[in-house]
DNA sequence: TATAAATAGGATAAAATTATCCGAATTAAA
DNA sequence: TTTAATTCGGATAATTTTATCCTATTTATA
């Protein structure tokens, strides 16, 4: 469904969440531990989303990764997927053609309109405000 | 969502059945030319479909591919991604957690359940016969 | 039986994704 | 100002996916 670099990405951002809520910063390597996924390439993958501007990372001693207080209800799970994998999951062809198009639709086009159009939604409006609270909770886990 | 050979493997699998309602057999070579794709590649999806006995291959000269007339009606799209791509697409964690398992959920679980749900059920009650009649009746496209 | 047309399948190559390594740049604190 | 901790970013490697090539095998027909 999505590609590695976007599990990592969803897991870390919801890693970091959680501790920003306590405004504590954190590495790379706690973060890889956390989720569960090799430390340089999360690293990498932090950089696209400091890029993305859903994370923010503080340079130098004492620094590390955090997601502004008042963003983390804000940022939903749309934009990390689009900063990562981009828009085909939901937007492209689900046959592959150039383009979805309503009017020169592949075989599974309307079967798949819904799927996709609710996975969409589902992505839209999901934020990592609710995903961080149940990990917090104990409702739900990063890693195993 | 599904891999380039999956695209391949269903978009093959329809323009065989069209085919094979007129009991004509068809190569590899206008497979591809059909849908679109490599035609060495699509030979190596072809035998995959073969094995998994989606797909009848006739050998030697005057060979090639068909699907038995009685069979494209109860051959699912749920058959052919299974056999190319496995289940993980509906069956597996949207995460990459080694399992989707209700008792140990992964953050977007209940979120992704009935996402997955609706693909699954899509793929299991899309029958190659709705999706070929479509195509002969020019109301979808294979290819561009 | 010989021939030609076709699928089967192994070997290899190219491209994309995933992963690692290391030095440069940055910055807080001693 | 020096040091140590840390992100940044380029180079490289490993793995998986996608794609190609070539030969062997099969089989209908002449
Ligand atoms: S054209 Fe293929 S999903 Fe819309
Ligand atoms: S545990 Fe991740 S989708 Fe069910």
């Amino acid at each position: 469904m999505f590609s590695k670099a976007c599990e990592y990405g969803i897991k870390a951002s919801i890693f970091i969440a959680i501790n920003s809520y306590e405004s504590k910063l954190v590495s790379p390597k706690e973060i890889a531990k956390e989720i569960d996924s090799p430390q340089a390439f999360t690293a990498k993958i932090l950089q696209a989303l400091v890029k993305h501007d859903i994370v923010n990372s503080i340079k130098g001693a004492y620094g590390g990764f955090e997601i502004d207080k008042n963003k983390i209800a804000k940022v939903k799970l749309a934009q990390i997927v689009n900063a990562i994998d981009g828009d085909a999951i939901y937007n492209g062809c689900g046959l592959g053609l150039h383009k979805c198009d309503e009017a020169h639709p592949c075989p599974v086009h309307d079967k798949f309109k819904s799927v996709r159009e609710e996975l969409k939604f589902m992505l839209e409006n999901t934020s990592l405000e609710e995903l961080a609270l149940n990990i917090k909770s104990g409702a739900s886990f990063l890693k195993v």
